[in-house]
DNA sequence: ACAAATAGTTGACAATGGAAACTATATTGT
DNA sequence: ACAATATAGTTTCCATTGTCAACTATTTGT
């Protein structure tokens, strides 16, 4: 495996997220959100309910850091903070309808945005990005966040 | 070359980059550099000499924000403002040794990560993930970036 | 029951990037 | 050639955002 190699999908990556990332996106990035907060209400949705800080550790902001989050998506109602049943303490945040629907119409946006980037590769080559893809999100997320040293 | 295949791919870029935006780091991710910073810093390098206002347009910025990622840069001694031979108003930004330095270093530390990341792979399949990501690279780069609508 | 730990909130703060006004140089039209 | 306009970059003002640290309210351990 040489390293050049690694160098290369090093950059490729860095250059690919580039275009997902915050900086990648003329005017509003997510409907009326933020990319952070996009990512925080898919991450509600997927868990179905979730604390606060254990979303924060998800996507690596501090738990000051994700109240807030929270805070401006419950504003806009597209989550609740549920009362937790075992614990006082904690909240257990939940998606609302409003929320849901959000987050199917941003990712049709996205959806019809990678399909025209796509649309000229065939079915084998498009099944194998995703594999590809697959096992990469997998490494990264067994891996976890890139640490300091 | 169904629907739910590019939804798949599309989730997948987007949890991918995450790890390797802004959020994917604990402490600092680049170095003394952000990751604006530091990708700014690749830009400079790559191109050899660049405009203020052509680096804005490559990485998706206004020019206001341009001119002070190159002050940062500049101030830390990476980059310089050389004067444009043929055109007085415009600035030819250009690397510096430890510019260079800089980005090999940081380079490094992300290849260790992205190698340890991939150590189970074998090299067939690593050469496959290198090829579909320089598919994607190029198919986002040519699509440019996400506009709104 | 009391001390320590834990979940979440809040206020103060620093960093950052955009909008718009500004300076200086280039280009264009007559 | 010269006035008008366009363009590259800078700067000031501003809003947004996320962190730190202090704080409240529960829970857990002994």
């Amino acid at each position: 495996m040489g390293n050049r190699d690694i160098i290369c999908i090093y950059n490729l990556i860095q250059d690919l997220s580039w275009y997902f990332g915050n900086q990648g996106f003329d005017g509003t990035c997510c409907g009326d959100l933020t990319l952070v907060e996009f990512t925080a209400l898919k991450k509600v949705h997927e868990k179905e309910e979730i604390g606060i800080q254990e979303m924060g550790t998800a996507l690596n902001i501090t738990k000051s850091g994700s109240s807030k989050i929270i805070d401006r998506l419950e504003k806009r109602g597209y989550v609740l903070r549920a009362s937790c049943s075992v614990d006082g303490r904690a909240c257990c945040v939940v998606t609302t309808d409003l929320g849901i629907d959000a987050i199917f119409q941003i990712e049709e946006r996205y959806t019809k945005y990678v399909g025209e980037m796509l649309k000229d590769i065939d079915n084998t080559n498009v099944n194998n990005i995703r594999d590809v893809l697959e096992v990469l999100v997998a490494a990264v997320q067994k891996k976890g966040f890139i640490k300091q040293d």
